[in-house]
DNA sequence: CTCAAATAATTCAACCAATAAACAAATCCG
DNA sequence: CGGATTTGTTTATTGGTTGAATTATTTGAG
């Protein structure tokens, strides 16, 4: 008999739910809590929350700060605050005409940063990724050397990529069913992290979500690059599809009849919006985005858009022809209007997203993460 | 300071969410599980889930059955199932030319079912909604009979609706700011019940995921009447939008520069697979259909695609002319194919969803619904 | 300077829910 | 009739949260 859905809870699991909520409410606050605070935030009582704090102190993830503001009669409150020198996630990207890796702590902070500027093009597979995974050994030494401890990595690439790890297809790296996963997990000093590999604009949008933190938005990044990719998040979660190949907006049709595109179709917005053509006319750019991006607000009712890679440094000049179709073409436009906005993070944004999904597994998952803690 | 996200888990969730489990799994079975069973299921022991089944059936949920098949060696097993005579729900709907009232039971046999044949729009909706409250009366007046409880009551109107009941905007009944559920609440007879109110597409969306029952699909549910509406149902639940104003697929672009739509923009999918337009020209219609879900499934890597509505009689004629523009437009076309089928339920799919809609809402928390369970 | 008030954090008994293992019930088969 | 077998219940145990009492540390008043 099948499993029908969901699974049982257990007392474990309860003790692991909030693990989770502690840290993330210390994670989301502004300040420094205490654990009255955190107790009168979560709803948890301030008993329980001391047993959850321990438990997160001693596996490394939270740090106990002695130094007391004065604020009123009583004994002053010890803050608490993200360890960081915890756990950390190493983020990795492969690009067109380059190679990056990056080290960055539960606190958010980077630590490390490396980029190899090279076509990778011109490079097979294997060879690029070989050079990928110098950079990673790389950026591990400086992490080991700082104290930190590495709980995972994970690696943007601009192509369909399947849950495992497959890259089944990379048109810009004229890449095809290369397992990045486990080419990866065969470096030395790769060999005992998990290892993920997603969606370049997938993890960038995780990387705007972290830099917009606190509440659950939705919202639709895209990312302008040679191709156009989309990662849609929804109510402060990464959707991913079926198979994990959502935000394929560059290829939403925006002219039946348009130019031909190299996926075989006519008028896809990659054709009028990609990064050659965007540079040929800029209006026609904004206009083929704004036809499509209204195409997303009206079937997910998103009322938030940042616009990263190469749209982030002409979002000025995009604005007002985007805003003008969607004005035009959606539906609620006049009961709720939509916001556009540049991305937060620059070039960055996709490694930084890599680096940061490593972390919010912790994040979300603490118990898992020391085994102190279970 | 502000809860960050998520709540406490405390020993009651557990409880409560094993409780769900268990009825769900009833609800989703084949055949009529055992207690065993039911452990093997879900992975909770034998004991827990007899004392769980216990509560259940003393809320009113369950009911065992007697007469047990013989399988075998062993003491036979009593058989379970969901209870005929438990909570129901009562379902309704208001649509351009008629009004209807169905009343649902917890293993989804429709027990009572009212259709008021009459142009809603010569009538104000105060008047509409008065008639509606009659029926509504009506429908729970038999139920009553039976013995049946209702849980709750739920509104498909075909316009968009805030997650209060409000229905902003509803095109083709002519309706604008109209407190939908506040008058239902009025009704006496349906004073003491939860009401909620749904866009049309949304619950039809909803019933065919019943129909479907079992896993967690994802998939689009089109609803092809005078206007063209959409629900999107992502790993089992409904996925409403930030405004609950998703599903919007009417008013997609397919010709930028096509036929004026009365939303004031040009080509929007409406004017071309519309009710009128797709009666006057069906392969327009089928190829603008095409269109529009190929920018759906590049967008969300859906891969099935339900044709409600209009759409279902008609669907041998459309099918040719959709998987043709689906085929040529939709990027992973080659690497996983797009299922599209007929909606298996008819003219009542908003109806029945709205009335599962509501025993959806207890077999997802069953602690909730009887104050026995706590 | 001492003591009361206030606030933070910990300790401890009680409780709730799931578990594991033993036990009872009901049937089949030799 | 008796062992094998499977279902369902009982009982002691464990894990985890709760609530109340207790300890710790500060401010402020007399």
């Amino acid at each position: 008999m099948m499993n029908a859905s969901g699974s049982p809870v257990r007392q474990s699991s309860v003790r692991a739910h909030n693990l989770a909520l502690v840290l993330q409410t210390v994670a989301n606050s502004a300040d420094q809590p205490s654990r009255a605070a955190i107790a009168a935030s979560t709803g948890l009582t301030r008993a329980t929350v001391s047993a959850l704090v321990d438990d997160l102190i001693e596996g490394g993830l939270l740090v106990e700060l002695e130094p007391a503001p004065r604020t009123g009669a009583g004994r002053p409150a010890a803050g608490l605050a993200l360890a960081p020198d915890g756990p950390a996630g190493l983020g990795l990207e492969i690009n067109v005409d380059y190679l990056a890796a990056c080290v960055v702590d539960l606190t958010g902070a980077v630590r490390h940063r490396l980029v190899a500027r090279a076509d990778q093009r011109l490079l097979s597979p294997e060879a690029a990724l070989a050079e990928l995974g110098r950079l990673a050994a790389q950026a591990r030494a400086a992490a080991t050397i700082d104290g930190l401890t590495l709980a995972g990595a994970a690696l943007a690439v601009p192509g369909l990529v399947t849950p495992d790890g497959l890259v089944r297809v990379a048109p810009n790296l004229g890449w095809q069913d290369v397992d990045a996963a486990q080419a990866l997990r065969k470096v030395p000093a790769l060999a005992d992290l998990p290892v993920a590999v997603d969606n370049e604009a997938n993890l960038a949008a995780l990387g705007e979500l972290r830099a917009d933190h606190g509440g659950e938005p939705t919202f639709l990044y895209v990312s302008g690059e040679v191709g156009i990719g989309a990662g849609i998040v929804l109510d402060g979660e990464l959707y991913r599809g079926g198979r994990g190949w959502s935000g394929e907006i560059g290829h939403v049709t925006v002219f039946p009849d348009g130019r031909p595109c190299r996926c075989g179709a006519n008028g896809c917005l990659e054709q009028y919006a990609g990064q050659e053509a965007m540079a040929a006319d800029a209006d026609l750019a904004a206009a083929a985005l704004g036809i499509a991006l209204a195409a997303v607000v009206n079937l997910l009712d998103i009322d938030q858009i940042v616009l990263g890679g190469g749209y982030a440094p002409g979002f000025d000049r995009l604005r007002p022809g985007i805003e003008a179709e969607l004005r035009r073409r959606v539906l609620t436009a006049e009961l709720a209007p939509v916001t556009l906005r540049p991305a937060t993070l620059g070039a960055d944004a996709a490694m930084r997203g890599a680096a940061d999904a490593v972390i919010r597994g912790v994040r979300d998952n603490p118990a898992a993460w020391s085994g102190r803690l279970g």
